[in-house]
DNA sequence: CGCCAGGGCCTCA
DNA sequence: TGAGGCCATGGC
């Protein structure tokens, strides 16, 4: 079974996903304001090994609060910060990074970096403390609209059960497995991994329900 | 009650 | 550079 395969397989399954969701909503967008990216930037960070229902908890908490702006972010005292947070788990680090995220967005406002070449600006991003891999790429694809693939564990989990990569693989390895075998278009990095986790969540979980899987008779493991 | 969730940093070899 | 510990809350 192939990338592409897998990919029809899904969208096939589940239909288009939406994503980012932005203000508690799912649907697609064709531009994006700053406020909207900032959103996606603060969730990015939030959801960091946390579901997202406790991240749009969180969400609507800074945004009753007025907390939804870098100005807000920076004045916002980090206790009370990781108050509005705490549904989303790791508060206290997590208020800590989006005070360091706030300053680097006064320092880099969000017009330049998307003005920016993406290898550079995910570079960019990368140097920021609370920003690895999986949350830069999805600034960057989601936020920027640039063709950056996003590995999460759901990811990793369904594509080495398939057998199309070890389980141990690393985020750049597995990146390059999938960006080497499916065209870079940013409409279809966004579905693809929207797509995974959905079916992650569904069947693919820790203890896989393979007998509803869609992918099962093409899954080389075929647990 | 234990496991797990749309990771990343720090430390220590 | 890679493995292991740590961060924390809430759903199920």
């Amino acid at each position: 079974m192939t990338l592409v395969q897998i990919y029809q397989t899904l969208l096939k399954e589940y239909g288009s996903q939406g994503w980012w969701p932005i203000n508690n909503d799912y649907k697609k967008r064709n531009s994006l304001t700053n406020e909207e990216k900032f959103e996606i930037i603060i969730g990015a960070i939030l959801t960091q090994n946390t579901s997202w229902k406790q991240v749009e908890k969180a969400l609507n908490e800074l945004r009753k609060n007025n907390c939804l702006s870098i100005k807000a972010i920076l004045k916002t005292k980090k206790k009370t910060l990781a108050a509005y947070i705490k549904s989303s788990g790791y508060n206290n680090q997590k208020a800590e990074r989006l005070k360091i995220v706030a300053a680097f967005l006064l320092k880099h406002p969000l017009d330049e970096l998307q003005a920016m070449e993406t290898e550079k600006a995910r570079k960019l991003l990368l140097s920021v403390k609370g920003i690895g891999p999986e949350t830069a790429d999805s600034i960057i694809l989601y936020a920027f609209s640039k063709p950056s693939f996003v590995i999460d564990a759901y990811t990793r989990r369904i594509i080495s059960r398939i057998g199309l990569c070890q389980k141990d693989v690393t985020y750049e390895e597995l990146q390059e497995i999938i960006t080497q075998n499916i065209s870079v278009d940013v409409s279809l990095y966004n579905e693809y991994h929207a797509l995974l986790v959905e079916h992650a969540k569904r069947y693919c979980q820790t203890k896989p329900i393979c007998e509803k899987c869609i992918l099962r008779t093409l899954c080389e493991k075929n647990i």
